[in-house]
DNA sequence: GCAATTTGACCAGT
DNA sequence: ACTGGTCAAATTGC
C-alpha cells in the first residue's frame, strides 16, 4: 500500500540527511590538517548520496549520470525503488506496476555443474513472492525479494529461472540494491545457499536456523563446484544498464573496469582471489564503518560488456561469489582505499 | 504462532 | 489480448 511510498520517502530522505551530515563532516575537514584522502572520500559519498536521491526521483527516466571515474557513484537506491512497489496494490501510485525489463540491471548466470544442483546463493536472504510460467520457458521464473524488505526497506529483486538449454544452469536477474545491513556470513565465505532451488530441489530451510548448517554445506558446495562454476552477465541494452546497480556478482565486472583493476583481476583470473582484500573481517567491519554509500556504486561494469562474454568464461564464480559481500561493502566509492593501505580506516570514524 | 512459500488473481505495458 | 511482475490469501513448515 502506502508503504512503498514511504520508503521511498525514507529512502529519499535518508540519502538527503547523510549527504547533509557527510556536508558538515567534510566541512569539519577542511582544516589542514585534514587528509586530503578522507575529503576526497568525504566528497565522494555526499555525490554517492546526492546521485541516490536524484536518481530515486527520477527513477522513471533513468537518469543517472555516473562518471567514469574511480568514484563511481551511482545510484542505487533508485534502481531498488524504481518500482518493486511492495505491498500495496490498490494504490495507484506503484503497486502491481509492471516494470519494463529496463529496471533489471544485471543478468547473471549462474551455472553449477557439479553434483550439487542448483545455484549459488549471493549470500543475501531472499523471499519469494511470486513465480510465473514464462512463454517459450520450460521452467518457471521465480520472483524474490530481500527479506528485510519491511523491516529495513531494502528493495532488492531478484529474479531466478532454471535455463532452457541447460537446467543446470540458473539465470539470475537482479535488481535494485540492499540497502539492508544484511551481511551474510554465506557471502562472506562465500557459501552458496541456493533459495532459489529451493523449490525444485523441496529443499526448504529457513536461513538463520539453519544457517550455520548451510554455510558448512555451501562452503563444500563451493569448492566443489568450484572450477565449474560460471557467471555470465548478459548484455543488456546499453541504456539499461546506466544502472549497474547489483551489488553481488556484477563485482566482478565493475573489478574488471576499476581502476585497480588490473591487478586485481590477474589474481582472481588466475584463481588467487586475494583474501586479503576480501577477508571476511575486514568485509564485515567496513561495511559498517563505511556505509552510507555502501549499496551505491557499482556501476560502469556495463561499460565492459565489450569482452564480457569471454571475460566471464574466465572470471569464475569463485571471484564473483567472493566477492559479492564486499561488493555490498561499498566497494565503489571506497575502491581506492580500499586498496590503499595507507587510507585505512583510521578515517573511518568518519562514517559512523 | 510466526515466517516463508505457493499460487491464482490483479495490474500495467506492449 | 497477451505477457510479465507483483500482490495477497492460503498453505506449509518449524
Amino acid at each position: 500500500m502506502e508503504r512503498t511510498m514511504d520508503w521511498e520517502q525514507k529512502t529519499l530522505l535518508n540519502e538527503l540527511t547523510q549527504g547533509k551530515q557527510l556536508t558538515n563532516l567534510l566541512r569539519q575537514h577542511l582544516h589542514p590538517s585534514s587528509s586530503p584522502e578522507t575529503r576526497q572520500v568525504l566528497l565522494e559519498k555526499i555525490l554517492c548520496s546526492y546521485e541516490k536521491a536524484l536518481s530515486m526521483l527520477n527513477w522513471g527516466g533513468f537518469v543517472v549520470e555516473t562518471k567514469p571515474t574511480g568514484s563511481t557513484l551511482e545510484s542505487p537506491a533508485s534502481i531498488a525503488n524504481s518500482s518493486l512497489g511492495s505491498g500495496g496494490s490498490d494504490k495507484k501510485d506503484v503497486s502491481k506496476k509492471r516494470k519494463t525489463s529496463s529496471g533489471w540491471t544485471e543478468e547473471l548466470r549462474v551455472c553449477s555443474g557439479t553434483s550439487l544442483e542448483g545455484p549459488l546463493d549471493d549470500g543475501y536472504c531472499w523471499r519469494k513472492y511470486g513465480q510465473k510460467d514464462i512463454l517459450g520457458s520450460n521452467f518457471p521464473r521465480g520472483y524474490y525479494r530481500c527479506t528485510h524488505r519491511h523491516s529495513q526497506g531494502c528493495l532488492a529483486t531478484k529474479q531466478v529461472q532454471r535455463s532452457d538449454e541447460d537446467h543446470t544452469i540458473f539465470e539470475v536477474k537482479y535488481r535494485g540494491r540492499h540497502t539492508c545491513n544484511q551481511v551474510s556470513h554465506f557471502a562472506v565465505t562465500s557459501a552458496p545457499v541456493t533459495r532459489e532451488m529451493s523449490k525444485e530441489q523441496g529443499n526448504h530451510s529457513r536461513k538463520r536456523q539453519q544457517l550455520e548448517e548451510k554455510q558448512k554445506q555451501s562452503q563444500e558446495m563451493f569448492m566443489s563446484l568450484g572450477a565449474g562454476l560460471k557467471v555470465k552477465t548478459e548484455e543488456l541494452d546499453p541504456r539499461e544498464d546506466i544502472f549497474p546497480s547489483f551489488p553481488f556478482p556484477v563485482e566482478s565486472e565493475e573489478v574488471e573496469n576499476s581502476m585497480f583493476a588490473n591487478s586485481l583481476m590477474e589474481n582472481e583470473i588466475m584463481g588467487n582471489l586475494s583474501p586479503t582484500f576480501m577477508s571476511p573481517a575486514t568485509s564485515e567491519s567496513n561495511y559498517f564503518s563505511v556505509s552510507p554509500c555502501h549499496m551505491g556504486s557499482f556501476g560502469f561494469a556495463q561499460n565492459m560488456q565489450t569482452s564480457e562474454s569471454d571475460l566471464t568464461e574466465i572470471i569464475s564464480a569463485p571471484t564473483s561469489v567472493t566477492n559479492s559481500p564486499i561488493g555490498d561493502l561499498d566497494i565503489s566509492s571506497l575502491d581506492k582505499l580500499e586498496f590503499d593501505p595507507s587510507f585505512p580506516f583510521d578515517n573511518a570514524e568518519f562514517f559512523s
